[in-house]
DNA sequence: CGCTCTATTGATAAACCTCAAATACAGTGG
DNA sequence: CCACTGTATTTGAGGTTTATCAATAGAGCG
């Protein structure tokens, strides 16, 4: 399995030792595009880390609207809490690209976090940067017009998974409008409408499922409200 | 000092005497209504437990909108994993009323989770609460209408801080339309709206800073969009 | 009783969604 | 290489929701 220390949030502090240890413990998974690792309100038996490929987090309002949480790419852990509490959790994890996982069972992670606190004072450390994004989200959507929303939500996603290219920082995720729209909460028209201004003044590039950022300081000017 | 394990959410699992130390390291602070015990930016240098009273925690948008993102009352925890960081939090702690608060620095906290291993793995539970009911808020930003929100702020208010009356569940809270409003991410105007319209219904009965909820059930039916 | 803070309510405007139709694009099989 | 098919995207018209502004009424306090 080729997986480095380095390119992992979770077991930053730990000896080489002692994360093939831990690899050991888990269950390797392969999985294909669009197919579900977990389903919303299943009981979380088991925390994934994400070796290879991007993973999709998000939640089903009553109404049957969905709403993207988040995007997971290497390294990045998921269901971490939720395994602690013996409960379900209210998100539904689903592959972009094709994915590749490792998981552990409850008793397994437990083991592990009494045996190294420091993998429990780590997971600390990362459940804080998924609240603080959370908090200031959700402080927008409270506070902010919704092209304000899709302004900041394009710059969240290249600065996770943007790539350079000639042409502009590319987000390297397959991104419809559909999606961008669940992802800031409006609707499918309207990131249409709002891309499309913007791609008239030139400060992004976008094709079928794709986003090209041109000029990421004009739309910093933008979502501040300049 | 007035302290019992029960009451508390973090040392559940915790000896009596273990407790007692953990309290004995933390340093007690008595605030005055409307003071605050740290600011939005500020950088965290300790974590806190609310012993008596409640604090307000709110962040303030760019243009200078603030957002409620929860209310603490007895036993529970402010800016516990932000301490473990050496960063700005982005939140403010206010009080609402006379508070007790225990305040620990950041070499005790992580010296006492390095002792107990059960301090940590505890915190991740209360962790695991606050990004749920992050989550769930965020979720009815982006898919519910603002009466369905407003609804549930009510609801979810209740849940936590309700004292059944003759009249019905009093929030204990002081709550003013704009405060709502800031809860749910609305105006004080479209809250006063609503409310007058739930008390002609007599779902509610309301005050100057005051709510008492009569009719629970309708409220969550209304909430669910029927 | 007057002062201050909070709440109510109306009128108006802006933001945004919904619906719908047309167009562009990528992949597939002939 | 081209037509075909299923998505994805664009764009318009119209309506709803909600914010904004403003003026009035009520509650609590010294």
């Amino acid at each position: 399995m080729l997986i480095s220390v380095e390119k992992t949030e979770i077991f930053e502090s730990l000896s080489s030792p002692q994360f093939a240890t831990l690899i050991k413990k888990g269950q390797q998974i392969i999985l294909q595009p669009k197919s579900i690792l977990f389903h919303q309100d299943d009981l979380a038996e088991r925390c994934f880390m994400v070796n290879r490929g991007r993973l999709k987090l998000t939640m089903l309002s009553e109404q049957g609207k969905e709403v993207i949480l988040r995007y997971l790419s290497s390294g990045e852990l998921a269901a971490a809490i939720a395994v602690l509490r013996n409960q379900t959790y209210p998100v539904t994890a689903e592959c972009v690209d094709e994915t590749e996982v490792i998981g552990w069972d409850k008793p397994t992670i437990v083991a592990l976090m009494h045996q190294y606190p420091a993998i429990a004072i780590n997971l600390l450390g990362i459940v804080f940067d998924r609240i603080d994004d959370l908090q200031h989200r959700y402080l927008e959507m409270c506070s902010e017009h919704v092209n304000q929303r899709i302004a900041r939500s394009l710059l969240r996603l290249m600065r996770r998974a943007g790539i350079k290219t000639p042409e502009g920082i590319h987000i390297d995720i397959p991104l419809s409008r559909q999606n961008i729209a669940d992802y800031c909460g409006t609707t499918l028209s309207t990131v249409s409408r709002t891309l499309s201004i913007w791609e008239k003044k030139d400060w992004i590039k976008s094709g079928r499922e794709k986003i090209i950022i041109k000029d990421p300081h004009a739309l910093v000017l933008f979502a501040e409200g300049v």
